[in-house]
DNA sequence: ATTCTCACA
DNA sequence: TGTGAGCA
């Protein structure tokens, strides 16, 4: 199939599909005519780059799991140990993430409950 | 009608 | 990643 049977299986926009094939996610076989051919395997794989891609990973990171990941949508994390760091090291950056967001909010709630602005403060 | 590559008011 | 240009 064709760059636009492929977008409008997948979900994914042609723009995006050409993206992913830079980035080595993909490689269609290419017709006499220089268009892509995509076989099924590619709808498969596109489905599960968007998988990674939705859970904050980077085209890097995919084009690493990619090949660890079994005919279904679970990655076999066992299969590729050294992905068991980096996936953990992932997981505590979102961590630390979720902190630095949980502080951010609870600034702005005191903001809201105890405004800075409006009448000028008493001379400090 | 579709896809391709390249480039960015 | 969107969008549009200029081709094939």
């Amino acid at each position: 199939m064709r760059i636009g049977e492929l977008a409008r299986r997948t979900g994914a926009s042609e723009r995006a599909l050409r993206y992913y094939e830079e980035q080595g996610l993909l490689s269609p076989a290419r017709l006499p005519n220089g268009y892509r051919d995509y076989d099924e395997r590619c709808a498969v794989t596109v489905r599960r780059i968007r998988i990674l891609l939705s859970a904050g990973l980077g085209t890097a990171a995919v084009a690493e799991i990619l090949p660890c990941v079994a005919d279904d949508t679970v990655v076999l994390a066992g299969t590729c140990p050294e992905l068991r760091e980096g996936l953990a090291a992932e997981r505590r950056r979102i961590d630390a993430a979720i902190g630095d967001l949980t502080a951010a909010r609870d600034i702005l709630d005191s903001l809201v409950g105890r405004p800075l602005y409006g009448p000028a403060a008493p001379a400090a």
